[in-house]
RNA sequence: GCACCCAUAGCUCAGCUGGAUAGAGCGUUGCCCUCCGAAGGCAAAGGUCGCACGUUCGAAUCGUGCUGGGUGCACCA
């Protein structure tokens, strides 16, 4: 159940009445009625602007509007008062019964509760992560995995069918590089002096590849040329960084539905028909491009190249899908990726990049709207730098890496629950600071702690219920008399409960994940206000000595509390906490 | 030179398809454990929402132009 779209829908019912009745005139668009909870709470429980928003279009003066829908709303049950005030806000006050029902839903629903149908059964295709093969996942990669996991946990949650995608980058020239390390490392294994020359990849995680060459090959590739082992130590070592970039995002709690091989794309003919499908819409040209202006590169000389005129939609330049040489640049196989997405059958496509390549946006999204038609939108989300620090401190890079801190670096010290945390309290378009000292301490500084201590609170009015002989499963929960639960202080924790599943919608259609971090945080701060109140007004705890129909009551709301808790922490990817140690 | 992102309290950041007196945490000041876990809670102080116009009944939110910071800009991936 989602209470704000059962009185969104009421007042909607109510206004179409409005309509046939005459009271508004025909035609009028409600799309821009919303319910929401009012910024001050002494205002009522929620409040519409159906008012201001009809009275322009409908030539009547809000007020009018909204004493008359206040006068059908009075007569639901489910409204308690119905205020008109300031410009022709309509404030709802909705009686204790409505909230303590909230409490009730999210116990019979369980881990449901919030659950929505948004998405419609809709096929979204969620890329991210997509490093290259060609060394292990740094910190860079880790946060575009936990944005893209959770915002796929959200979609999923929020009624939308998900594939998540890793696209391998194991086609161009990077993986050649590879291959060269690889090859000294595999020298090495043989007792010989490594040459890691300029350009080649340094970092120690090479040495287990070169190794396994050795077991493979034995000595049989020493004093061959490049021609002889260039291809099969390509296949062999990017096999090998794709198996440890595995491993490393299970370390995180990250798992693919799929994963696409750039190479795997290359003589097929689907670049080719990708491209052939832009030139049919007289997309694709011979030309030259101009030299970017401001700073022009000194060798720079015109070129005629194959050019996508992705400038027909939207974008700022046309952009070079084939090289002077004939080869195909890097775009050429992600156009011919995204055309395959398209004609998978996905209604929405999103890319989680990372911020460096911001560049790439419009041309990506201009390439997919002349491939569909129009017919699918493709959502891109930037994210941002993260900055590691311990104490204050810039943390130090990996040795093994050579030049960075690995994602197994960053999940060893903080853990995986903590880092996932930790990565979606951030808008993803704003860096982010990371604190190896901070994520770790235990104070309600530290988010991740804050969240999983009220958690570990609500466990413990559970466990101790249980020990004094009361049944406090969900379904005993669900059939306490709720009318106990009349406190202000509780009720305000019942509307908070309510809020859950207008956020999750909210969240989802804005593929924000963030949001649900921050919504859990103000969850277990309500909780954790409730429960100190205790300490005032004993009638506020949990447990009622001697009375256990109203304690019953208090558990259920406690219990329907960490139903939430636990959902919103699921969609993050984070394990709820029992107890803390 | 162009494009994208960012600018909100001393600091770090939220702020819903435009909504009422702009919210948290840290820090500062003062309170609350004979009582379900004080690893917590309550309260106070603190803001021209970078600047200027514009749209609107209404702008932190939308538009335009500036300022400051970040990122990226032919034949790389």
């Amino acid at each position: 159940m989602n209470l704000f779209a059962d009185i969104r829908a009421l007042v909607v019912a109510e206004l179409t009445a409005m309509t046939a009745d005459g009271t508004l005139p025909q035609g009028l668009d409600f799309a821009h009625v919303a319910v929401e909870p009012p910024r001050d709470a002494a205002h009522g429980d929620m409040a519409t602007n159906a008012a201001m928003v009809l009275a322009k279009p409908a030539g009547l003066a809000p007020r009018a509007i909204a004493e008359a829908l206040a006068a059908r709303l009075s007569k639901d049950a489910r409204i308690m008062a119905a205020d008109v005030a300031g410009p022709g806000f309509l404030n709802l006050r909705l009686p204790n019964l409505v909230w303590q029902s909230v409490v009730k839903s999210a116990l019979t629903d369980g881990a449901d509760y919030g659950r929505s149908n948004a998405g419609a059964g809709r096929k979204v295709n969620v890329e991210f992560v997509s490093a290259n093969p060609t060394g292990p996942m740094h910190v860079g990669h880790v946060r575009g995995a936990v944005v893209g996991d959770a915002l796929s946990n959200l979609l999923a949650f929020a009624g939308w069918h998900v594939t998540r995608e890793y696209y391998i980058n194991d086609g161009g020239a990077q993986v050649d590089v590879l291959a060269r390390s690889a090859y000294e490392r595999y020298r090495e294994a043989n007792g010989l002096e490594p040459e890691i020359r300029e350009g080649l990849y340094p970092g120690d995680y090479l040495i287990p590849v070169g190794a396994a060459l050795k077991e493979k090959y034995g000595t049989s590739l020493l004093n061959q040329p490049e021609s002889v082992w260039l291809a099969d130590l390509r296949d062999f070592a990017s096999a090998m960084m794709m198996q440890e970039i595995r491993n490393d995002l299970a370390q995180l709690g990250v798992s693919m539905d799929v994963y696409s091989s750039e190479k795997a794309l290359y003589g097929t003919g689907q670049i080719e028909a990708a491209i052939q499908t832009l030139r049919d819409q007289g997309l694709i040209y011979e030309g030259t491009l101009e030299p970017p202006k401001g700073k022009v590169p000194e060798d720079y000389e015109a070129r005629i190249q194959t050019l996508f005129r992705s400038t027909a939609h939207g974008d700022d330049v046309d952009r070079p899908v084939m090289k002077s040489d004939g080869s195909w640049t890097y775009f050429a196989p992600d156009i011919a990726y995204h055309f395959d997405k398209v004609q998978r059958g996905f209604d929405e496509l999103i890319d989680i990049f990372g911020a460096d390549h911001g560049g790439y946006v419009k041309r990506m999204k201009a390439a997919v709207s002349a491939l569909s038609g129009g017919r699918v939108p493709l959502d891109i989300k930037l994210v941002q730098l993260v900055k590691l620090y311990k104490n204050g401190e810039p943390f130090k890079m990996s040795k093994r890496a050579g030049t960075f801190v690995t994602l197994h670096d960053v999940v060893e010290q903080a853990g995986a629950d903590v880092t996932r945390f930790m990565m979606l309290t951030r808008k993803n378009d704003v860096a982010l600071d990371f604190d190896f000292a901070k994520v770790l301490e235990q104070s309600k500084d530290n988010p991740v702690f804050y969240v999983q201590y009220a958690n570990a609170r609500i466990n413990s009015v559970l466990r101790k219920a249980q020990a004094a002989g009361l049944d406090v499963s969900d379904a005993a929960l669900a059939q306490a008399d709720l009318t106990q639960l009349s406190h202000p202080a509780e009720i305000d924790m019942a509307q908070q409960i309510a809020e859950w599943p207008r956020e999750v919608d909210i969240a989802a259609k804005g593929n924000e994940p963030h949001r649900i971090a921050f919504f859990l945080y103000e969850l277990a701060s309500e909780f954790h206000g409730l429960w100190n109140r205790g300490h005032d007004d004993a009638s506020l705890r949990f447990l009622q000595e001697g009375k256990d129909a109203t304690s019953l009551a208090k558990i259920a709301l406690a219990r329907a509390t960490g139903v939430v808790i636990s959902a919103g922490l699921a969609i993050l990817g984070v394990t709820p906490a029992e107890e803390m140690r």
